[in-house]
DNA sequence: TACAATATTTAGCTTCAGCTAAGAATCTGA
DNA sequence: TCAGATTCTTAGCTGAAGCTAAATATTGTA
């Protein structure tokens, strides 16, 4: 865990207070899509590997209540991301499928990024879920062009 | 890091409900965390740079109004982090020193590794704000182990 | 010293994500 | 087929994070 000699203080300077702001407002702006990007994402995930997907299946995944589930899927619904059906399998609409492949792309791709690196595939899966919604495209790309590094050596892959 | 040669699909296994339910809990236990983290930071980092650290140089940085600061600020002096003083500049306990020292050290790291990685300094930072509280120990503990590679190699520093 | 300007806090509102409990719809098997 | 079990939705609550507007403190200066 050492680090080049720095300085003697660990701080380098203080972004500007814009700058702070700016950033903090991202953060903040990424926290209220999370939600709509995880729920999608799930959804499509789950669509490829069973027949339905219901509201208690993503209730199990995400661990919280039915009730919570339900309430979601009808602001999303409200979205045009899920076709309305009450009692019925959740299903995509065009909208909601194209949010959920840019999502599972990034996903992917920092899962794979954090295998590559060396973190175990569990705790890179786990770290990814968290990571994923605050990642821009600058270091998406770098993530990648790690990825595309190492895979000319070993092939990769996991989880 | 080798696992199975999977499928065509870009799509490796789906985890497992209960690895799915943890993983998610995980995020939203960061989120909970993370307000009170970059409260404890930013003020000892302020505090590097000058003599009173006060409620509106909060709102200023994290671009909210001074209300909502002065009630966040309340809420991390009931949890013993701030030390209590109302209209005074704000001071950290030791308690919420130790937390803005273990803040610093993630941020830190993650921006560093970003930057080593190739991502523009600024952006970088900026990535930082969203991501350091969804790192674990162990990816920490990679990214320091290539910083620390490319260290023997170019001298590294920035923001 | 007292007044105006500035800084901080309080009051009260909104929205969001979670919960439990109860009601409505669907499914299943005797 | 219809009764019981299961699944889904509704109703109504909590707590967190944000806001504006109004009240209160502090500070600086005439």
């Amino acid at each position: 865990m050492e680090t080049k000699p720095h300085p003697p203080c660990p701080y380098p300077d203080v972004p500007s207070a814009e700058k702070h702001a700016h950033n903090f407002k991202r953060v903040r702006d990424a926290h209220r899509r999370e939600i709509v990007e995880d729920y999608v994402e799930m959804i499509a995930e789950l669509a490829r590997v069973q027949d339905d997907v219901r509201t208690s299946h993503l209730a199990e995944r995400f661990g919280v209540s039915n009730a919570t589930v339900t309430n979601r899927v009808q602001r999303l619904v409200g979205d045009g991301l899920i076709e309305d059906a009450p009692y019925q399998p959740l299903v995509l609409t065009e909208k909601g499928r194209t949010i959920a492949q840019e999502s599972r792309r990034r996903h992917v791709l920092v899962r794979d990024f954090l295998i590559a690196l060396g973190v175990d595939p569990d705790i890179a899966e786990a770290d990814t879920e968290g990571i994923e919604h605050h990642v821009s495209e600058e270091t998406l790309a770098a993530f990648a062009r790690f990825v595309d590094r190492g895979s000319a050596a070993t092939e990769t892959t996991a989880i």
